[in-house]
DNA sequence: GAAGATTGATTGCGATCACAACTATTTCGG
DNA sequence: CCGAAATAGTTGTGATCGCAATCAATCTTC
């Protein structure tokens, strides 16, 4: 390093707001999910799951994209998988493997929660953004994530 | 609820894009200040305090600008007190309120990790965005904290 | 100025999650 | 093929953090 490169008050300011704000935003989002007795850890598993081909995902999938270690993920399978929104699956030719599968229980709830959920995102950040600063999120944080994953 | 609005391919691709970077992001920015013996955690609060008049702060107020619970500050407080970062202070006047007060220790180690941790946010963030998109991430997350704040 | 409310901080407890160690299965190198 | 390495998942343990309860000090109200 030649010299420690400080930010300027643009960029301390937009990192500043980011990292405080992303923590309140999470809290109020977990706030408007927990009346279905859901956390957004478990509604993103719930969400990751609905889209994948057959409503099933195998465990170390879901684990990558969520963001969650293996162990982290087997804890947090155990609660969805006790109120039976899930259900595990072993695979018949790999045995190692397990699956995440959707039950109808679990996908009924999802279509009750999602509009809310979205209708929350909607209104604590969507609904304040101008379509640039859409823009320029996505653009922003695509660069960011390509790096890291580098 | 007239009808539930979905986010559009530009607002669900921010909305993701932001979700799930912003959680890599973080544990890179925590991988680069670990050789430190710091979390995140014990980095915002040596920042917060070193910010503040004779760099010290009331709990309550500590526990407010990071975002932790006072429970939560308490607990925390416990690994910086132990390794000498920062001192209790008993208020002489309202004996109910406590001071955390940056030591001389804890500031010498603040700024030799303050530039360090600068760079990665740099490195990992800032230097691959655009003029427009630092801008547009700071007044889009101020309007977000401003109506969450209300 | 005393009772009750409020504020500041800590403690017990439970939930979440990661790391390391482990088991079980599959794949690969020779 | 057979042993080693890789892969999938779980379990023990410890760290972090919030909620509810608690204690102590201050403020408010009558």
């Amino acid at each position: 390093m030649a010299g420690p490169k400080w930010l300027d008050p643009e960029e301390m300011k937009a990192w500043r707001l980011y990292i405080t704000t992303s923590v309140d935003l999470m809290k109020a989002l977990e706030d408007d999910v927990r009346p279905f007795g859901l956390t957004m850890g478990d509604y993103q598993l719930l969400a990751m799951i609905s889209e994948a081909p057959d409503r099933r995902l195998r465990m170390c999938d879901l684990a990558d994209q969520l963001r969650l270690s293996r162990s982290g993920l087997t804890r947090r399978m155990d609660g969805v998988l006790s109120n039976a929104w899930v259900a595990r699956v072993q695979d018949q030719g790999d045995r190692r493997v397990a699956y995440a599968e959707l039950t109808t229980k679990g996908w009924n709830l999802l279509r009750k929660v999602a509009p809310i959920h979205l209708a929350s995102v909607r209104r604590l950040m969507i609904d304040h953004l101008t379509r640039v600063e859409v823009k320029a999120i996505g653009s922003a944080f695509e660069k960011i994530s390509k790096n890291l994953q580098s």
